[in-house]
DNA sequence: CTGAAAGCGCTTACAG
DNA sequence: CTGAAAGCGCTTACAG
């Protein structure tokens, strides 16, 4: 800037004018300047724009991984609000690592982001008081911060589950397995939570062999959905997020017996495979959680606050047969 | 850093020491100092360090949409091997307009990002020039860079139409049909063209009928799937990308009589449609992309090269039942 | 082992 | 309409 105030005969101030488009240059100043600028190469640098400006017109995404559909048309919403905003979007992926979500979190506040939404891995979030305490604006989704007050977009996943399981009951089907994810991770208790809830509503002891949590690799699902399924085992399996729907998809053609299926989060051909499901609306809640984090950087102060997304059943045929 | 100096009573370079690890500080200075930190809330501001280092240990990624899951695969793999190399990630879609694509890139420019993957949109990069004439890395991945000489990284598009075709040719088919992309994007002309020249060795003249390119949505591809399978149409399709693969298997089952088929790149639960492909490697392609990048900033000088990821073909049953 | 001075590339607040 | 001075929060190069 210096070199194209030097080139151009005028002083700094007066390239940052033209620069940002300010009024009060004289069209002839502002053509010499703009010479100037274009011989030289001349780029501004807005790492420095923003170190006297305060706001960097930034916000950080933390995903737990890109890789999964429902975080991708999630990151998309963010992305879409985040350019209205003019603004622009740092990502990473826990990879359901605590210390990996901290990590990316402060470095991107090290970075100064004006914001952050986080899709939680960890589950003591105390580490960022002092970042929302220093003005970043922080909104969790899918999964609540913990230890810390902040703003919450989540899935009404209790309510899904019971959703799911009286459908099933509907049909006739008493005896209904659940395969979740691991136990830790809010959701995935959130909805266990629900299915459980139903089942007691509807006078049904869920034997222990009927639920089975963790990691949702293929072995693991397809191991569980045999043992559940065996001789009187459960007529119906309720499939906890979309990970495990893939991999009980492919499993259950090797069964002997077909159990009716039902989803939780939908999929990309969960349709071609008639599969029945409690959709969730990640756009939705990429939008939400987006729009919020601007309103609390726009300088709205209330209390923070949960949103519950509602979800909807979409009947496909998988949940809608009867007990064999 | 000012007050955490006056408050632990030292100067401003044994603060930025103590914060950067750096040796030569007394243990009890640097005690004195951390409680400085603690006590007022220190956050390093990395805008600042920045300005200060030159180089910013970020890189910007420009996809035309997250929400494929190709270019989801993909950015995982890119995102990786930033971390490795200690780089945040700037992300946006360009969702195939040029301006944006532009408009992206140079805001990362203006971040000072110390390099770039495209995924073009656009077909003029010189816009670029001034940016990779400061010093700043550019790759191009899954489409090549146009009027500007840089890194690319590809598939092997043509190649792998030229199998897919040969591979229907084996299973009978001789009058093949071709649905793909808007033809003005890089890698829907060359699996065109991978098709043609496999149906002119073949000694196959290609019906006008049999080829169409074009949006994907579903409704159009539906439409040309319709026109070119009816009464002496052709009794096998290829599938120009993942996005027509799914629109076909949706719209397949409600033809009178169902074509072989085969996709240009792999999908969740294309083995559970029996679907057969020439499947692309986008987390090889990501990580190749990323690590030529880092290789380039990390100096290396040769001349810029254009790499051809292989392809290979999976069958699954859909292209291998013979014409009907 | 420690610190004062200068500077990274901009903008702000002010004066002319 | 224009510009000189100060400062954003750090690091570099140097001196003690």
């Amino acid at each position: 800037m210096k070199d194209v105030a030097a080139r151009a005969g005028v002083g700094l101030k007066t390239v940052s004018r033209v620069v940002n488009g300010e009024p009060g240059v004289t069209a002839e100043t502002t053509e010499r300047v703009q010479a100037a600028i274009t011989e030289l190469g001349f780029r501004r640098n807005d790492s420095a724009r923003i170190l006297r400006k305060g706001r960097t017109a930034s916000i950080g995404l933390i995903l737990e991984d890109i890789g999964d559909p429902f975080y991708s048309a999630f990151s998309r919403a963010v992305e879409d609000v985040a350019r209205d905003n003019a603004s622009l979007l740092f990502i990473g992926s826990s990879a359901e690592a605590a210390d990996r979500e901290q990590e990316l979190a402060l470095a991107f506040c090290a970075r100064r982001v004006d914001g952050l939404i986080v899709i939680p891995a960890g589950t003591d979030h105390r580490y960022l008081l002092p970042e929302t305490q220093a003005g970043v604006a922080v909104v969790f989704a899918d999964r609540p911060g913990q230890r810390i007050d902040a703003d919450n977009v989540l899935s009404a996943n209790a309510d899904g589950s019971r959703q799911g399981v009286e459908h099933l009951l509907r049909h006739g089907h008493r005896r209904i397995g659940y395969i979740g994810d691991l136990p830790h991770i809010h959701t995935a208790a959130e909805r266990l939570r629900g299915y459980r809830e139903a089942m007691a509503d509807a006078g049904i002891e869920v034997a222990p062999g009927w639920v089975a949590m963790g990691p949702t690799d293929p072995e693991r699902v397809a191991a569980d959905l045999r043992a559940m399924t065996g001789e009187d085992g459960v007529t119906a399996v309720f499939c906890g997020n979309n990970r495990v729907s893939v991999s009980v998809l492919r499993a259950v053609d090797s069964l002997p017996s077909r159990p009716a299926l039902i989803g939780f989060d939908d999929f990309e051909l969960a349709d071609l495979a008639g599969l029945s499901v409690v959709a969730q609306d990640p756009a939705g809640m990429g939008r939400t959680a987006a729009r919020l984090l601007f309103h609390r950087l726009a300088g709205s102060a209330g209390d923070f606050t949960t949103t519950h997304l509602p979800v909807h059943l979409i009947p496909r045929g998988s949940a809608e047969r009867p007990p064999r």
